[in-house]
RNA sequence: GCCUGGAUGGUGGAACUGGUAGACACGCAGGACUUAAAAUCCUGUUCGCCCUAAAGCGAGUGCGGGUUCGAUUCCCGCUCCAGGUACCA
């Protein structure tokens, strides 16, 4: 007999099938799924089968997940998607030779374990703790075959203690452009000291000053550092941030909706800060170029192309004579062709340059729309983006081909943070600054012969120039060169390439995060000594800001640095333990370095990267950003981090309701009513556990238990059932559609979930949970058992031969699996094992020559059964993960005839059996003999026989 | 608006290079075994028409066109859904 899943044993022996239970004993040999997988998990953690060496013979491949970060909530059924399919290819992987990492850790500082100590007093550390304990036990529950003895967790100190070094390099090196790398910040030094800042080509603060080796040498010490802050990877800047007086703390910008926090609804202001920002923008064409060379998904390397964003045009200045000293205001633009049709300049309302320009007469007109943009800004500004506005500034600025007065402008479609913050407007040429120009009256000068301006712009670059001084009759090609040329000469321009991009703000007003290894001396960001790190975080008091505004880390007590030099008080943000946790994985134990050369030699790259598209711009993007300068200072080999990655779809929740009926006053009443005939009543819906409800009907005694309210609720039933309504929703406690892995173990054991969560769909795709059909797959695995067991459960094998029909099954099934894995469709596989094992349970098959095989391939899969039964054939246990991919044979595929289907005019009509190596003649001859198709065709001519061997015959008359 | 995906039975999905659309499951219907239930097994299941039945006919992969002997697959135009992005000069 087989156990009903999901209930004890005991408890389920009714009355009336002890008898029958008696008889059939001993029946030891059953599927028992529970028994086999603890028994299995237990030998694997014991005997530490998945521990990897870095030195093998043979070749390398590194499989990575996205590490989680353990919340509270613990793991639902659509976290472990991307761990199911990497583990599967990990184990594939093993069996075809390699040497596979596999790792698992933890991204364990970040705000929710904050927010709970701030409620509750409790340190992040233990609600973090607690955390991660759920997890791994929810992860063992899975059969994953990690390597546990490597895991990583970001708020270790002997794992920030390196997060806190590379930080200390970024600190100490700068961006040569000469020659497109990182390089110590020494190396700067020494070139001031010999040059002054003469030739040094640096992605830096535009600020920087201009010196000669004398005088840097004049310098003072304070002067000298404040001058190399501005070079540095990691350096401190002035930026806005999404100040909360209210929350006393600074917000994410998803933290801010509408204006107002998402926690409380508080309201939030931009304020000035200085923060620690990283230069990634010295990256920005690496970080482009290196989307080229790495197997990604498409849409993902979009949308970093997008982030990135990449503009190539010239910057032009126009002089304002009034200005003084820097007479002029620099505009960027990717269409210098069009500059002959500008007709104003138009400067973003926080342009630092409106105070200046602004005319007395004007001053009212300018102030009063920069209090409405400011104003705007902090309600919904995307709500009218049409909204054409703005005002002049009253001065003129000097075009630098024609001489002419350009009218200087503010409005607000210019932003202040893209490009200079201040654009050239062409009306002709832009529909921004067309909509701009007739709002305001401004002239439109059409600038080619090919522009057709009725009633907006138009940006084409066909035709030749009009009105356009020097480019007059020439194509676009010609003019932007000649331009460029031409504003270089009278320095008024250059060819220019703009980034979308900015540099990463780098810190958090938090608590649980890395500190930064800064202290401050004379104002001054100094590093702390490096034998000191980690420099670990201080206990405080509560994980609030402090009463002078200051970040949690400043109720620490006697926190200084040499006990006398303040530290840096806030702590670095949720990305930085994850932009480089990867090379952890290599060599975990390491104390002397982040990881050894050796390990970091051996295993160099992530092969295959599994996780959710959602952090697309943000840990992708970061993490290339590191690892490229982690190469540029040498430690590491790799140019790209991650080689193939793949996006596993997200796991939608479905929610089932139940239809409460309402009374005439439309009170709800006892009844509830099935989902068929719901629309005969006046209903209100509910959220019902999903837990109670199968394949959509009500478990009615469930129910009544579900909430004390339904104890004596009433149905109105269809076919006997009660049938609910559901809906696709995210998955939430709030609508009772979490479904937990653990209780999809418990009823129907890991391999099941294992191989339902693959057999759901394509693992890129999005879907719903929904359990109906995970029967299936348990029947299957059953099925699978059985062809190992006789009728009375015994263990059964036979040592004969194969047939030629059985050797063909499990080759079509290796070749499948193979292929399949290979391209990442493991859902298709899951149903190919189950046509295989249907296939030699009609064949009565129970030879070991062509079950061992399939245990073997069966394994990445389900890995528990297989081992189980791999030792029942009589193999050591445990060796199963270490055994070998069955080599295919295509002997075994051969046919010799194949049914073509044959159809008239595309149309299929009928099947015909012919030898495979028929020449065509002969099977027109065939095909033109056989009955039906006479039939079909009726009399009519044949014009032509299509013939695709091995595929079909098509006859067309 | 723009970028990127996607749309196939009652449901999840399959069809890999243009070659038998709906594999494999779920669900449903019917049957066998059973006192009964569970479990297991068998049969049927795209839709419509016709029919006692067998068989047959027609339509069909979001919609409308096209290329082709042949299109879920390629091309053009559209609709809807999902994700990303948003006045980026």
């Amino acid at each position: 007999m087989v156990l009903p899943p999901g209930k004890g044993y005991l408890r389920h022996i009714t009355k009336s099938c002890i008898f029958a239970t008696l008889i059939k004993f001993p029946r030891f040999m059953d599927y028992h799924h529970r028994t086999i997988e603890k028994k299995w998990q237990k030998f694997w953690a014991d005997n530490h089968t998945f521990r990897v060496d870095n030195t093998s013979a043979k070749p390398k491949y590194y499989v990575l997940d996205m590490f989680p970060y353990p919340s509270g909530a613990g793991l639902h059924v659509g976290h472990p998607l991307g761990y199911i399919a990497s583990d599967i290819f990990s184990r594939y992987k093993r069996l075809k030779g390699f040497n596979v990492l596999h790792p698992m850790g933890y991204d364990s500082f970040g705000l929710p374990a904050e927010q709970y100590a701030i409620q509750t007093g409790q340190h992040p550390a233990i609600t973090t703790e607690t955390n991660i304990n759920r997890y791994r036990e929810q992860l063992d529950n899975i059969g994953f075959s990690f390597d546990w003895s490597r895991e990583v967790r970001t708020s270790d100190p002997t794992f920030y203690k390196w997060t806190q070094w590379i930080f200390m390099q970024l600190f100490n090196a700068w961006y040569d452009k000469s020659q497109d790398r990182a390089v110590p910040i020494d190396t700067l030094v020494l070139h001031f000291e010999a040059q002054g800042s003469q030739g040094v080509q640096a992605v830096c603060d535009e600020d920087v000053r201009h010196f000669t080796a004398g005088e840097w040498q004049a310098f003072t010490d304070r002067e000298k550092q404040q001058e190399l802050l501005k070079y540095r990877l990691a350096y401190l800047r002035e930026s806005t941030v999404n100040w909360c007086a209210a929350l006393g703390t600074v917000l994410a910008n998803d933290e801010v909706v509408n204006g107002v926090s998402e926690r409380g609804g508080y309201p939030v202001e931009q304020k000035k800060m200085m923060q620690w920002s990283m230069r990634i923008t010295a990256y920005a064409e690496r970080l482009l170029k290196g989307l080229e060379t790495i197997d990604w998904p498409e849409p993902l390397v979009e949308m970093q192309r997008n982030w990135i964003g990449k503009s190539v045009g010239a910057s032009v200045r126009f002089g304002v004579p009034i200005l003084g000293k820097n007479p002029y205001i620099e505009v960027f633009t990717t269409r210098v062709d069009t500059i002959y049709g500008v007709n104003a300049l138009v400067l973003a309302p926080e342009h630092e340059l409106v105070g200046a320009l602004t005319t007395d007469g004007q001053k009212a007109e300018v102030e009063a729309y920069i209090a409405q943009t400011k104003k705007k800004s902090e309600l919904d500004r995307m709500a009218d983006v049409r909204t054409v506005s703005g005002a002049f500034t009253g001065s003129h600025a000097v075009h630098p081909l024609t001489g002419k007065d350009v009218p200087i402008w503010i409005a607000d479609y210019v932003l202040a943070g893209y490009g200079t913050g201040a654009v050239m407007a062409v009306p002709s040429g832009d529909q921004r600054d067309y909509l701009f120009s007739t709002h305001f009256g401004l002239p439109i000068i059409p600038i080619s012969d090919a522009q057709q301006l009725d009633g907006q712009a138009d940006p084409t670059k066909e035709g030749c120039y009009i009105n356009s001084g020097i480019i007059n009759g020439m194509t676009y090609r010609e003019a932007v060169d000649t331009l460029i040329a031409e504003l270089e000469a009278i320095g008024a321009g250059k060819a220019t390439i703009n980034y979308r991009m900015r540099d990463a703000i780098f810190g958090r007003q938090r608590y649980w995060g890395e500190p930064v290894p800064v202290y401050f001396k004379d104002e001054l960001p100094q590093l702390i000594d490096a034998r000191e790190l980690p420099l670990l975080l201080p206990e405080v008091d509560k994980y609030l800001p402090t009463e002078s505004g200051e970040p949690p880390l400043g109720r620490a007590k006697n926190w200084k640095y040499q006990g006398t030099f303040e530290y840096e008080l806030s702590t670095m943000p949720g990305w930085a333990g994850s932009s480089w946790y990867w090379y952890r994985y290599m060599d975990a134990q390491n104390a002397e370095a982040f990881a050894s050369q050796e390990a970091i030699g051996y295993w160099r790259d992530v092969d295959l990267y599994i996780g959710g598209s959602e952090h697309a711009t943000g840990h992708l993007l970061y993490s290339r950003f590191w690892n490229k300068f982690l190469k540029d200072m040498g430690y590491v080999i790799e140019e790209e981090p991650f080689k193939k990655l793949i996006n596993q779809g997200m796991i939608q929740g479905r929610s089932n309701f139940v239809y409460r009926v309402l009374d005439e006053e439309g009170k709800g009443t006892n009844t509830f009513v099935s989902y068929g005939l719901k629309d005969q009543y006046r209903t209100i819906s509910l959220h019902v556990d999903v837990n109670i409800v199968t394949n959509d009907v009500l478990d009615l005694d469930k129910f009544r238990k579900f909430r004390p309210d339904f104890a004596d609720a009433e149905f109105i039933l269809e076919n006997g059932k009660y049938l609910c309504g559901h809906e696709v929703e995210k998955m939430s406690k709030s609508k009772y559609n979490v479904v937990n892995p653990d209780d999809i173990i418990e009823q129907y054991g890991a391999d099941t979930l294992r191989m339902y969560e693959m057999f759901l769909g394509p693992l890129e795709q999005s879907k719903p949970w929904n359990t109906n059909g995970i029967e299936g797959v348990y029947k299957f695995l059953r099925k699978f058992w059985k062809l190992f067991h006789d009728g009375e459960g015994n263990f059964v094998v036979s040592d004969e031969a194969p047939s030629r029909t059985e050797l063909k099954a499990l080759h079509k099934i290796i070749k499948k699996v193979e292929d399949d894995i290979e391209r990442f469709s493991f859902n298709t596989s899951v149903s190919s094992f189950m046509i295989c094992v249907n296939e030699l349970t009609d064949l009565k098959c129970n030879k070991r020559a062509i079950l061992e095989q399939l245990c073997i391939v069966l394994q990445p899969y389900a890995p528990h059964i297989t081992e189980e039964l791999w030792e029942l054939l009589g193999h050591a246990p445990g060796t199963l993960s270490n055994a070998s991919y069955p080599a295919f044979n295509p002997d075994y595929l051969v046919e010799s005839e194949f049914a073509y289907p044959v159809s008239v005019n595309g149309k299929t009509r009928t099947n015909l059996t012919l030898p495979l190596d028929l020449a065509q003649s002969d099977v027109e001859k065939a095909v033109l003999a056989n009955e039906d198709v006479q039939r079909y065709l009726e009399g009519k001519p044949v014009k032509k026989v299509i013939y695709v061997k091995g595929r079909i015959v098509n006859v067309v008359v």
